[in-house]
RNA sequence: GGGCGAUUAGCUCAGUGGGAGAGCGCCCGCCUCACACGCGGGAGGUCGUUGGUUCAAAUCCAACAUCGCCCA
């Protein structure tokens, strides 16, 4: 006897799961090399944050990517998960900043150098966290392969990827407007700004015009007129008309402005004037370059006002806004103010808001990477699951403008740029001892660094060890499937496909997988900052980490949906539902073999079923549908396997008959390790922890069950079909008639027509356990006994029956059936439907009519006899 | 302003043209020799609104309402 089983009555996941984990990772179990006798299955991770912990979204992606690895591995691909991290450039810096700060340091206390040095030691300290807590989920991830963006190897491929771009002329430095973060101190790209609504004002100023006459501009950012050049109008617009050409002078600054016309100007905005600020907004930034207009930079990289704002000079953003107004008020000038909500720029990082100012940065041009990215989506060689994802990417890519690629951050990876003193640009993977252009030795290397997400678009191949042409990068690339969130396809997915394009020549993966967002049970966002965040590893605390993959897989769907606990409760259920199920399996069959049986006709059911659950999951997994193969297995495995199967299987294995009860014994075993088997993908501690009583092998190094069209069986699943039917008859007439629920009745069939007893005579022994009803074929109906309508006949109960009630039942039934008779008929009689409906439809509806009109006549003759 | 998505049982969600489903919750009965994280039975919905297409609409189309997300 095996103690262990016979004892744990309750499945307890959380010293299953951290043994497992450790025996899997002693193993090796996760770690592939290139094989090329078999097909390759890899995936990529997106790459977590170093400052990361794992939050719900992570949870799900990466819940989806091991079942992905488990499956494919099991079905005897060489199936590679590769892992690691991303350096995080602004994310990591803010981190470290601010323990500096608790230290009372700034990193400018420090130097550049030394900062890097607190950067790697915070890092080794802390930045493995999120890799652990995958373990704590189950990740098969092959964590010999673990990777980091700023490894050695990492850098020297980012390094070449600048320089071959820099060489073919599509990266260059300009001057140009671009998103300044004043917290973070950096230029950002368009993707790292978060539009937000919030309240504002838009204030009306009047501008005085040379030779008499005024105009009204209207501005949600008064502070910015400091740095006002002209006013625009739209051509077409009457009302101005006269004022262009003109010049217009700027109230408190007293500078000239000329009046322009230009049709980028929206004349319904405001009073249809617009100041034109070409040094702080993008709008006018591009009239400026029209007209010639020069940029005055009001705002500072500090968020100050500049010595160019005059008196305002030195004031804070949102105080000189303020300064101003007062003035222009006092000068008459501001002639209304209108409360005006808008959405405003902000950093997406630290929620500050974007000050547009002209900088030096670095930008890389899209368009000729863009149009081959475009193509593999157009044509379906990268295929996104759901498919109106790639309609976003596509209308994402359409419009993209030039990516600002230079950070002003300490932390990431420098560009490989030096200046000579004549300010030439030398760009070059190894560090120059001359400039390029003019041989000059003193040479200064550019101080800026690339933006994270540059560095990530090499991922799926600088992991596997570009620029070297190697064996893993032959066998593994292009990898499978990238499996992420939406708010990822521009930051990564777009950028990756670009990159595996350029550099690898080919598609960086075949399928990317959209998951859905999981939000707070509330329909909020998940935030931390909201309070909203649900700790994916509390849940596993509380439920084990089977159930907490397996309520997120039947959370995940193609909407975004809310979090529910309860999904995960249901996991744990099944987890424990399945625990049982071996228990009594392994504990009822000791001795025995596992090996299928076909001889008996339960066997055969269970087994063509099976076979269905199978070829659902299949086809599920197939479309990243996981929702829908889960519910399948829980379905399965609950409601046949449990319910049903192991209870018929109960008959023969507490019967007589040795060797039936052998078979049966066998059958089980063979049935629960193909469940066991088809279910580890998705709950891969329970399974293998059930899979160790019975001495098999890690169910990694084992085979996805293999469907067989020879083992469908729809004669058994018929017949099987009608006992349950039958089974279900009796214990509803039980409990509405309310038989105590210890009484055996007795019943006997009395068929409709000839031989249809033939399906249930060999399962006595199944009503008795079921249905607690001992049945006999051959008797008369007792005297005073009451029909129990089931399929082929009825079986006639002896049971003492209140005959009022009796009658009250049947009249119910009769009546519901009497319903079902004329929405039937009704259907039938309409000749529209007769004539126009598939054959097939109309077929199956007279079948119906025909069962309902037999019940119902039926329920009717007992109904007059229960009458006298 | 442009786009996408959602609206189905008390709650969270499946269901894409022919009999409205699941889990949880609720009601009734059971510690039946795998499991009370269980077993058996049951109640509960004019499928957001209004039109349209069709023999037939939760499902397709249009408009509207409400909510959410993305882009600008």
């Amino acid at each position: 006897m095996n103690d262990y089983l016979q004892q744990t009555t309750r499945f307890e996941p959380a010293a299953v799961e951290a043994r497992w984990m450790g025996r899997w990772l002693d193993d090796h179990l996760f770690h592939a090399e290139p094989d090329s006798s078999r097909p390759a299955y890899s995936i990529v991770i997106p790459p977590p944050n170093i400052t990361g912990v794992l939050h719900m979204g992570h949870a799900l992606n990466d819940t989806i990517q091991d079942a992905l690895i488990r499956y494919h591995r099991m079905l005897g691909e060489n199936a590679c998960w590769l892992v690691g991290t991303d350096h995080a450039g602004i994310a990591t810096q803010n981190v470290v900043e601010k323990t500096l700060r608790k230290e009372g340091l700034t990193k400018e206390d420090l130097g550049r150098e030394q900062f890097a040095a607190r950067v790697w030691e915070w890092r080794r300290e802390y930045g493995g966290t999120i890799i652990e807590q995958l373990k704590r989920l189950g990740c098969s991830c092959d964590y010999d392969r673990e990777r980091f963006t700023f490894d050695d190897e990492y850098v020297r491929a980012v390094t070449k990827v600048f320089v071959a771009l820099y060489d073919k002329g599509y990266i260059h430095r300009d001057s140009y407007l671009v998103n300044w973060c004043p917290r973070c101190g950096t230029a950002l790209s368009d993707l790292e700004v978060a539009y937000r609504d919030m309240p504002g004002i838009l204030s009306h100023i009047r501008y005085e015009v040379e030779g008499g006459g005024a105009v009204t501009i209207a501005t949600t950012r008064p502070e910015t007129m400091l740095g006002d050049t002209a006013v625009a109008v739209h051509p077409d617009d009457e009302r101005y008309r006269d004022l262009v050409g003109r010049t217009a002078i700027l109230p408190l600054l007293g500078r000239r402005l000329r009046i322009v016309a230009d049709d980028r100007v929206d004349p319904g905005f405001g009073t249809g004037a617009l100041k034109i600020t070409p040094a702080h907004d993008l709008t006018d930034f591009d009239i400026g370059r029209t007209h010639g207009l020069e940029a005055v930079q009001v705002v500072g990289q500090d968020g100050r006002i500049t010595a160019a704002g005059g008196p305002y000079a030195g004031l804070e953003v949102e105080e000189a806004a303020a300064r101003v107004s007062a003035d222009l008020r006092e000068l008459g000038a501001l002639v209304e103010v209108e409360d005006y909500p808008h959405s405003v720029a902000t950093c997406h990082r630290c929620g500050t808001p974007i000050e547009p100012l002209i900088s030096e940065q670095w930008f890389m041009d899209m368009d000729a990477l863009k149009r081959p990215a475009m193509d593999v989506v157009r044509d379906g060689r990268v295929a996104f699951t759901p498919s109106r994802w790639a309609r976003v990417y596509m209308d994402w890519m359409e419009d993209l403008r030039p990516w600002c690629i230079s950070r002003q951050l300490w932390w990431g990876h420098q560009l490989p740029v030096w200046y000579c003193p004549d300010g030439h640009v030398t760009v070059a993977e190894a560090e120059p001892t001359e400039c390029a252009t003019c041989g000059a030795t003193e040479l200064t290397r550019e101080t800026d660094v690339l933006d994270t997400w540059f560095s990530s678009a090499l991922w799926p191949f600088a992991t596997f060890g570009w620029p070297e042409r190697t064996d893993d990068l032959a066998y593994f690339y292009p990898t499978s499937v990238l499996s992420t969130a939406r708010d990822i396809i521009f930051l990564w997915v777009a950028r990756m496909i670009m990159m595996g394009l350029e550099f690898m020549g080919e598609i960086p993966f075949d399928d990317v997988y959209i998951h859905s967002v999981i939000q707070a049970p509330d329909g909020r966002r998940m935030s931390k900052s909201l309070g909203t965040g649900i700790d994916p590893l509390e849940m596993i605390d509380r439920h084990g980490a089977d159930a907490t993959r397996f309520g997120l897989l039947l959370m995940s769907s193609t909407q975004d949906v809310r979090f529910s606990e309860e999904k995960i409760a249901m996991g744990r259920g099944f987890a424990n539902k399945l625990w049982n199920a071996a228990r009594f399996v392994l504990l009822g069959s000791e001795g025995c073999a596992a090996q299928r049986d076909d001889t008996d006709q339960v066997d055969r059911w269970i087994t063509s079923r099976f076979q269905r659950c199978l070829a659902a999951v299949e086809a599920a997994v197939a479309e990243y549908d996981f929702a829908t193969a889960v519910d399948a297995l829980y379905h399965f495995v609950w409601d046949e396997f449990c319910d049903w199967y192991l209870e018929l299987v109960k008959v023969r294995l507490y019967g007589d008959d040795e060797a039936a009860k052998a078979r049966a014994a066998g059958h089980a075993r063979w049935m629960l390790d193909q469940i066991v088997r088809l279910l580890h993908p998705f709950l891969p501690f329970v399974t293998e922890e059930i899979a160790e009583q019975y001495g098999a092998a890690p169910l990694l190094r084992r085979e996805h069950p293999r469907a067989d069209d020879a083992l469908r069986a729809p004669e058994d699943e018929r017949v099987i079909g009608e006992l349950q039917a039958a089974v279900d008859a009796l214990r509803r007439f039980r409990a509405e008639t309310g038989v105590p629920p210890g009484k055996v009745l007795e019943a006997v069939f009395v068929a409709d027509r000839a031989g249809a007893e033939r399906p249930y005579a060999p399962y006595a022994g199944a009503f008795r356990a079921l249905a607690r009803t001992s049945v006999s074929f051959d008797g008369a109906a007792p005297e005073d006994a009451t029909a129990v309508t089931v399929p082929g006949g009825r079986l006639e109960v002896a049971a003492v029956v209140d005959r009022a009630e009796e009658l009250a039942r049947l009249e119910r039934q009769v009546a519901a059936a009497t319903a079902e008779v004329r929405r039937s008929e009704a259907k039938l009689g309409n000749p529209q439907f007769v004539d126009r409906a598939p054959e097939a439809v109309v077929a199956r509806e007279r079948e119906k009519l025909a069962g309902y009109v037999a019940e119902r006549d039926g329920l009717a003759a007992r109904l007059a006899r229960l009458r006298g």
